[in-house]
DNA sequence: CGCATGTTTGAGTTCGTTCAATTAGCGTGG
DNA sequence: CCACGCTAATTGAACGAACTCAAACATGCG
């Protein structure tokens, strides 16, 4: 019932690596923008940096825990996730990244990578390399600001996750967490908060709400029951926006959306 | 069998406002000198930095969630944490933030604070208002590097936490904790790893760890049985660092020490 | 001494887990 | 076009970690 080889590149086969994609640049600028005013300089710095784009296969590991990067990557299409194993091999998952966000933006003042990032479908990244990104940090205040308010608009994000696992019952994470991909999917403008494609596994679910990959499925076939949600492969549909909100207890608050 | 009133300031009773403490600079230096190296120069900007010094009673928000603060409040002596509401009246607290930190350094660049800051017990805070730290940031690179590991290590550490809420059993969430707030706490000059204070309730505790206060009880409980741990009111002496280390699946590696 | 806050204990309950199949969807090769 | 094999989704049943409720016990303080 569900096709993760959505063909997002090909047929998922990583096409090599392209070099001085200029175009690609926009996606970052109008990541960067929402969150703080540039000036014509800014964009054209942005536009400048060396983007080395690269294909990913599906649910490959692209870097792990204790790596020390010296590129951060942005996700130019696709879709990542940020996990950390426990000892008993089991993980727990931190984030989901679509494509627009830099799941390791972390990495250019931290040297050791305390996560993996693993891709959920076929991915091109695109990486900078940490002298040019952190040159602009240095020169440009607006970007300065910008990565600033990434970092720490994540970090909320991260708090909020907290509640779910620690204080929401299953249903309750499950309700939380589509109404929070559906925002964040919209404002990077991939489909609208009630209708997008969320191409994670039950199993992957389950790691990200810290519940078993049964029980996760249980609390799917509980929304699907309700008429609150279609949820059929990758592709997810609210039919009840309001009613998710309120069964997750989502406020977007803490998205800092604005 | 508690005394969370340790006398901290007086008879924890707020002795008001005081102003140009110099002397309080120095400890937001060892800190920030811990996470980058620092200039002279960086040193003196630091000292000339404006803080207004004042004291909270213990078991107070001193700020709430929504708050749009105009400075940022350095923890000088006592020990607070961070939390959040959610609908029923519970709350997840998301950190515990000794003398030293900084809580809420994220209101520099987000207008609107997430989450309400309390006391654990009396505490003196210093406010530096944004603007001055803002000047800082932009005219002395290395103390906007410093900063930006600061807030980077703390994403880490609530990485570490979603870890624990949504993958570990009340057991080690336990012992977790306890390993970590001893080094946060040798790092910061209070007591060392294995003996230190730490002023919470048991319903701190399980409002911390995402469980019943009755079941934080029998945990803490079953960790003293085994000899592992002395708890009595708030000092925490710790008689097998490794045991404890195990059980909670402890690697300091998500607190970037270095 | 008595109140207030925090800790401890017991007993019944529940939400979510584990284990073990079974079913469904889809790509591949014949 | 179909059988095979893979992965993912689904189901049932027994079990268990942690919860709730309710009461008792400590301890420090005024």
């Amino acid at each position: 019932m569900v096709e993760k080889d959505n063909g997002v590149i090909g047929a998922g086969a990583p096409s090599g690596e392209e070099r001085g994609l200029h175009s690609e640049g926009t996606l970052l600028i109008r990541r960067l923008e929402r969150l703080a005013p540039l000036h014509d300089d800014d964009r054209r710095a942005l536009l400048e940096l060396p983007i080395r784009a690269k294909a990913h296969y599906a649910d490959q590991d692209i870097v792990r825990e204790g790596d020390r990067p010296t590129e951060c990557g942005l996700v130019l299409k696709g879709f990542v996730f940020r996990h950390k194993l426990v000892a008993d091999g089991r993980r727990q998952i931190v984030s989901f990244n679509p494509a627009g966000e830099i799941p390791d933006l972390q990495s250019l003042y931290l040297p050791r990578l305390d996560y993996s990032i693993g891709t959920l479908v076929p991915t091109r990244m695109g990486y900078v390399p940490h002298q040019a990104l952190r040159a602009l940090v240095q020169s440009r205040p607006s970007i300065a600001a910008a990565l600033w308010r990434e970092i720490v608009v994540e970090a909320s994000i991260f708090r909020e996750w907290m509640v779910s696992l620690g204080r929401r019952s299953a249903y309750q994470r499950v309700a939380h967490l589509l109404c929070e991909i559906g925002l964040k999917l919209e404002m990077a403008g991939h489909g609208t908060r009630s209708e997008y494609e969320f191409p994670v596994t039950q199993s992957e679910l389950a790691d990200a709400l810290g519940i078993s990959t049964v029980h996760a499925n249980r609390v799917v076939q509980e929304l699907r029951r309700t008429n609150i949600v279609v949820w059929r492969g990758s592709s997810v549909t609210i039919l009840d926006w309001r009613a998710l909100q309120e069964a997750g207890e989502f406020d977007p608050a803490y998205l800092h959306i604005q």
